[in-house]
DNA sequence: CGGAGTGTTGATAAGAGTCAATACTAGTGG
DNA sequence: CCACTAGTATTGACTCTTATCAACACTCCG
């Protein structure tokens, strides 16, 4: 297997804090790391959920598949992201890693058992869910009614938003990915960077295709029709 | 205005049970009834959130608008369904009455306040907006992946779950309404509609092309691709 | 260096959109 | 009650965006 065990350090760094969980309220809640080797699943869709995951280094991509092969990305889990949390018992979506990726592991059921008493982990619970359907409700309207070249714009934006470390965005995901979560195929959402970067709008930096740089964000936004 | 205020009886019908609320637990939460006229608007996007509802009659649609007009109508909420439920301060849709609609009103407040006390209601909550997270992911994949008569065979799937009172189906929505919440025009769905009629899949009631009935419902499964 | 994986670009096809004509339905008021 | 009208649905002809198929280029590894 490609599974590396390490137990946490037994100063909580951030991840129950996530949750609202203060040093007091809940002293010991099994807390591990795992790290996945690029491409390989981390959960099934209709497994049963046995942990809710943080991603504390690398990327991760939550898919659904049709029958004949067809892919939808929901959504991309960056570093510092919490993934795998479902209200009933089984998994929603499978989750791979995009490249080599080591989350934080918590049992679903130490959480549950705790959001039963503290009303401040339930909340949270409740939080996040609602900031993961929000994130739905506006990919709806990008999947339902943007033409290619907004939904790679919007794309662009988001992925600005979370992880432009500087003035150069690194993307983990390939075009596929990029394609399977924006409803289009690999080869337009090329065409699309393509003609950002005729446009002046986008540059590439380096030899590598996934190094960003949003050189008119003002006009990047234009493109993204708003709601 | 169009409004007609009712005060509702004390003997609560199943409006507070949905919310996990006992007799006991809370003994006034305010709770009253509007109607609102087809086509008018019952709260509009980024408004606050001051009311969460409940259909009693009729139906809503939920939708988001681009800055040039184009619709995503992201739910339609039927007899006994809640909408309206946000966690932030305001609305992240605007909804509509798709034809004469009375709903219950609960005051957003005096709802989070019995949370903050009552586990069992915040649990709901969180049970309901997973619900909604689970239908707006699914319908993602719907969007994002799925063909025209793809498309049009869930929604028929969907609704003959939620409407059938008998073997005929009666849609509140016009050919609009459901090609935008298919990401499709208006011409694609009766296409779609006209198609499945040849294959004798559906069949058209009376002189209304809103009552349909399912003549195979196993061939619609077969269309509409699971995942 | 070689080969697999990834990305770009071009030519063509297909599915859905647009525009337009017509039919059907429901609501209005004479 | 019927005629008129506005709204809604269907269908056809044509267009356009995006998908598909294919060739080629680049990059990352061994």
């Amino acid at each position: 297997m490609f599974l590396r065990i390490t137990t946490a350090p037994l100063s909580l760094p951030n991840s129950l804090n996530d949750f609202g969980m203060t040093s007091s309220s809940n002293p010991i809640v099994s807390l591990n790391e795992f790290t996945y080797k690029k491409g390989t699943e981390i959960y099934g869709e209709k497994e049963s959920a046995e942990y809710v995951y943080q991603v504390k280094t690398g990327a991760v991509r939550s898919y659904k598949l049709l029958s004949d092969g067809r892919r939808q990305i929901g959504a991309f889990h960056l570093v510092g992201d919490i993934f795998g949390l479902e209200n009933g018992a089984s998994h929603r979506f499978t989750a791979e890693a995009i490249v080599e990726t080591t989350v934080r592991l918590i049992r679903r059921q130490s959480l549950e058992t705790v959001a039963d008493s503290d009303v401040m982990v339930a909340k949270n619970l409740l939080c996040m869910t609602t900031n993961n359907l929000q994130h739905a409700e506006d990919h709806m309207l990008l999947l339902g009614r943007k033409t290619s070249l907004e939904r790679v714009a919007a794309f662009l934006l988001e992925m600005d938003k979370r992880i432009a470390a500087s003035a150069v965005m690194a993307l983990p995901m390939s075009r596929r990915d990029i394609a399977d979560y924006l409803g289009l195929t690999l080869e337009t959402v090329s065409r699309a960077l393509s003609r950002l970067h005729e446009l002046g709008v986008i540059g590439f930096l380096g030899n590598t295709q996934r190094q960003i740089v949003l050189l008119d964000r003002q006009q990047l936004a234009t493109i993204d029709l708003q709601d």
